[in-house]
DNA sequence: CGGCTTTGACCTGCGC
DNA sequence: GCGCAGGTCAAAGCCG
């Protein structure tokens, strides 16, 4: 920012005034004139209610609002910046408006200063923002760079990240050098034959990691993302993936994070905003249906790939993975959909599945995350997500679930952690609704029934990750998307889905 | 005609 | 080293 915009930070409404006794002695005098409101609080640079005005209705409604008594409405509000100076400097010399006539003139000057403050004050926020964005670059480097036990693996990965060019490498490129297959599952085994380690993956771990990294993906994905990214390349992706020198030795070979969804469906593919184009199609062993291989085709070159395939215990679920990041600006609902298995992707690279603040900030507006469990098959830790649970069978499984543990996720680049004895058994599944405790848990049964009932669950859970974390991120830094901007990593509370288009079925 | 799907072959990793 | 399974490639065919 510049240094306009330095100078800006303190000129809130109170400085202004003070700067400007005659402006303020006139405004006291004129709220206490028609009992209105101090005017004062018109000039709310930080007020997030804009009502979804634009700048200059939401200037104009201010104003007319807040001297309305004073001004007729046929006075122009448009401001005259060459005549506020005049009037600015008339009143900081201590003139006392002598008529009505002075009287519109400070109200016009006060306009003028109104329009420019609120130019100002969109600096400022601009200005916030990257403050914020710079912000959770800082948390998301301290993430890798934190030495935690469990963690130590990462500590490895980030020295040799550290040897790289670019800084702010990172989450983005941790998550592709992991071995992660995130799979959004619940209650069923994965897919067949699968001997899978399972291990409950905190939803509020994910809208947490993801506020970490969000916004360092953003810049990684302009470049980096397309160098590391296993898919990246249509001839020898595996080379690519697997350069010795970007491996931690002794560690599990890598591959990208995965994000699975599951997901009732009759129709063979499920809309989730992206234009694909099938590449390939196998049998997977122990499943009658064949599998698909679908590329994004929305760029060249987009790295992103699916698969998807019936589960072979039940025909009507369509199992959807994803790996990979785009490379390009998605529409909202591939957007939306992005944002989601980006978080639990990068919810894998944390390492911790612990977040009370998490959980007690977004418990509540993403209860059926709490099905979302993280599996390791062979190099392939999975994180599933489960939109089939309705509430007959996700409650019993909530209300059963004997292990209120939370696990460290630490599990690509660390294998010993596989054989942690915790994780020991094709499939754990410890319930983050027990972690909550039992007051939330019916809290989150009941939630949870209502929204997995629900076939555009997962868009519309998206959409409030993304409200919730803040403005969502096009991969080119470019932010057309429709969530609101809100400012990434303030309390706030999460807004409703802002989409529920990402995962209707065809 | 261009884009997409199909499908068999090929490559790679992993387990024995 | 060998076989298996998953994943990918690319030629052929299909479709709008």
């Amino acid at each position: 920012m510049d240094q306009q915009g330095r100078e800006l930070v303190f000129m809130n409404s109170g400085d202004f005034l003070r700067q400007n006794p005659g402006v303020s002695d006139h405004l006291n005098d004129c709220s206490s004139g028609d009992h209105t409101k101090p005017t004062i609080k018109e000039v709310d640079f930080f007020s997030t209610d804009r009502n979804g005005k634009s700048p200059s209705e939401h200037q104009e409604m201010k104003i007319n609002t807040g001297s309305s008594s004073l001004v007729d409405s046929s006075i122009n509000t448009g401001l005259n910046l060459s005549t506020s100076s005049s009037g600015i400097s008339k009143i900081a010399n201590g003139k006392e408006p002598s008529n009505n006539e002075d009287l519109v003139l400070q109200l016009v000057v006060l306009r003028g200063e109104l329009g420019r403050l609120h130019d100002e004050n969109m600096k400022l926020r601009n200005l916030l923002v990257q403050i914020t964005k710079s912000y959770k670059d800082l948390q998301a480097q301290l993430l890798v760079a934190m030495p935690n036990p469990t963690q130590g693996c990462r500590v490895e990965q980030k020295g040799e990240l550290n040897d790289t060019p670019n800084p702010v490498m990172s989450a983005q490129h941790l998550m592709d050098l992991r071995p992660s297959d995130i799979t959004l599952d619940v209650n069923e085994p994965s897919e067949s034959g699968d001997k899978t380690q399972e291990l409950v993956v905190s939803p509020a771990d994910i809208m947490e990691k993801k506020s970490q990294i969000l916004g360092k993906r953003a810049s990684i994905d302009d470049g980096i993302d397309q160098k590391s990214n296993s898919w990246g390349s249509p001839k020898s992706p595996k080379l690519e993936q697997e350069k010795p020198d970007e491996q931690v030795p002794g560690a599990v070979s890598f591959r990208k994070a995965r994000v699975s969804v599951r997901a009732r469906s009759e129709a063979p593919l499920i809309s989730d905003g992206c234009q694909w184009r099938k590449y390939g199609q196998k049998m997977a062993k122990g499943n009658p249906c064949p599998r698909a291989y679908y590329r994004c085709t929305m760029a060249f070159g987009c790295p992103v790939r699916k698969q998807v395939q019936r589960c072979a215990e039940d025909n009507t679920i369509l199992i959807t993975t994803y790996e990979g990041n785009h490379n390009h600006p998605l529409p909202p609902p591939a957007t939306v959909m992005a944002n989601t298995t980006s978080a639990a992707a990068t919810m894998l690279l944390s390492g911790s599945t612990t977040s009370r603040e998490g959980i007690s900030s977004s418990s509540c507006f993403y209860p059926s995350l709490s099905m979302a469990t993280l599996s390791t098959s062979a190099s392939f830790p999975t994180i599933t997500l489960d939109l089939t649970q309705g509430a007959n069978t996700t409650m019993p499984f909530l209300r059963t679930s004997p292990s209120p543990a939370t696990f460290p996720l630490a599990l690509h680049g660390c294998p010993q952690l596989l054989g942690n004895p915790m994780n020991v058994g094709p499939k754990l599944t410890a319930i983050p609704s027990v972690q909550l405790g039992q007051r939330d848990a019916s809290v989150v049964e009941t939630v949870t029934a209502a929204i997995a009932s629900d076939p555009y669950f997962t868009a519309a859970l998206a959409a409030a990750v993304s409200t919730f974390m803040g403005t969502p991120r096009s991969i080119d830094g470019s932010n057309n998307l429709s969530a609101p901007s809100v400012i990434p990593g303030l309390p706030g509370s999460p807004q409703p889905p802002q989409s529920c288009t990402t995962f209707s079925t065809n």
